[in-house]
DNA sequence: TGGGAACAGTCGGATAGCCGACAACGTTGC
DNA sequence: GCAACGTTGTCGGCTATCCGACTGTTCCCA
């Protein structure tokens, strides 16, 4: 029982941040594990909906999410986030309506944190407070960057970072060329066109609904890492 | 004396975010507000640079701010913020380098934290934390909104909305309309063409430096607000 | 008051990416 | 085994935007 506690708890303060210059303790941890369980979410399945009451925020364990919004004219992806990712949690801080909906695109673990049960918690444990608060900020950072990489990008070098950032440990993505330009904003054709190229360049070869990535560094290199930002 | 502190005090506490479920007390910001100091800065000069140690966060109390990043091809702007904004935050919690600059663009009043104050500050008053926290949200949630508002809109539009958001109560908004392309991040020449069409369009007057909003409801129609997202 | 710097306005060429359309291929279910 | 459906691959036309270049205007300061 205690390994199995202790590897949580370490999973817990790795989602959380940097753990080198504000130590989260045992207590702390303890009491954030008491404020929520975990739920298992089959792929195609909602966390939560847009317009849903938010009264819970979700720690991802396992598992890959969506992010998405409803518009008028279907639906726009915003992100997709992994293991470690905190979600739902600024419209429940807010008291608000969830502005995303949340969907399972693999099995998903979450650990689930209800609001009424969470803020007690934070109110008594300034430390697991700030730990979120630096995991937010973080996020906020990330999110950032992507705006920057956004702009003023070819297609061609937006999926071939794409690639490297979805890719499993085998080098294969497991997308439909559909899906990878909703992903990206982009056209189906001109992720196609740019996949073509990069076939061509020997970079990746594709199959049907599979990209595998056969050589990262010159991925990376198409990506224009070279001139990127921080 | 006690006037004008009850006035800070709560300016501090709009900065924060929403004040209905989670008050904050006079005490709590007794403490914030020993924790730091104003400081007054002249357009043109910086809060902090890329790359300094980071040290300080701020919290704009008057005038306006322009984060921008370094490129090896001039200078990115990241965004402009106004009063009640926090900046600096992030590297400040992460204990590294601010990753931007900013500079004032008018005359600028701002709260400055330093860390070593801050921290104790935070883990004695949870309440604090948690506002921190709330409007570090808040702002992640704008730049999340800004990502989908900036993809798949023409320049026209994003011209539209953002003489809508940066004009000031006599609906002038003072920038060149370079730097207006910048923001956006597009060409200057777009910008200028995009200009003309509404000022035929008899929406806006353009001058040195200066554009004049004189048909809000027709610029709102032409950014498409109709269609967007929440 | 004059000159230089910053800014606004405009043109033409080049091009990246969107859209519609269509054929070929893979997958799934009956 | 075949039909329906989702997916890939490719074409041509179209438009928004970028880029370089140039002119005329406004501002600022010596």
């Amino acid at each position: 029982m205690v390994t199995a506690e202790q590897q949580h708890h370490a999973w817990l303060a790795r989602s959380f941040g940097r753990t080198d210059y504000l130590p989260l303790f045992e207590r702390d941890l303890d009491a954030l594990a008491s404020a929520g369980e975990y739920v298992d979410k089959y792929p195609g399945t909602h966390l939560f909906k847009e317009g849903d009451e938010a009264e819970s925020a979700y720690v991802v364990r396992k598992g890959s999410v969506e992010l998405y919004r409803k518009r008028q004219s279907g639906s726009r992806v915003v992100t997709r986030v992994g293991e470690g990712a905190v979600i739902g949690d600024i419209a429940m801080f807010q008291n608000r309506p969830y502005h995303s909906s949340a969907k399972a695109v693999s099995p998903v673990k979450a650990f689930k944190l209800d609001r009424v049960k969470l803020i007690p918690v934070l109110l008594d444990h300034p430390r697991v407070a700030m730990r979120w608060l630096i995991s937010g900020l973080n996020q906020l950072e990330a999110t950032q960057r992507r705006v920057i990489r956004l702009m003023h990008r070819t297609v061609k070098e937006q999926v071939a970072e794409m690639l490297l950032d979805e890719s499993d440990p085998y080098g294969e993505v497991q997308l439909s060329q559909a899906s990878l330009a909703t992903l990206l904003g982009a056209s189906r054709q001109s992720v196609n066109e740019s996949l073509a190229e990069l076939r061509d360049a020997k970079l990746v070869e594709t199959g049907y609904r599979m990209i595998r990535v056969v050589d990262r560094p010159g991925l990376a290199k198409v990506s224009g890492r070279g001139e990127a930002d921080l």
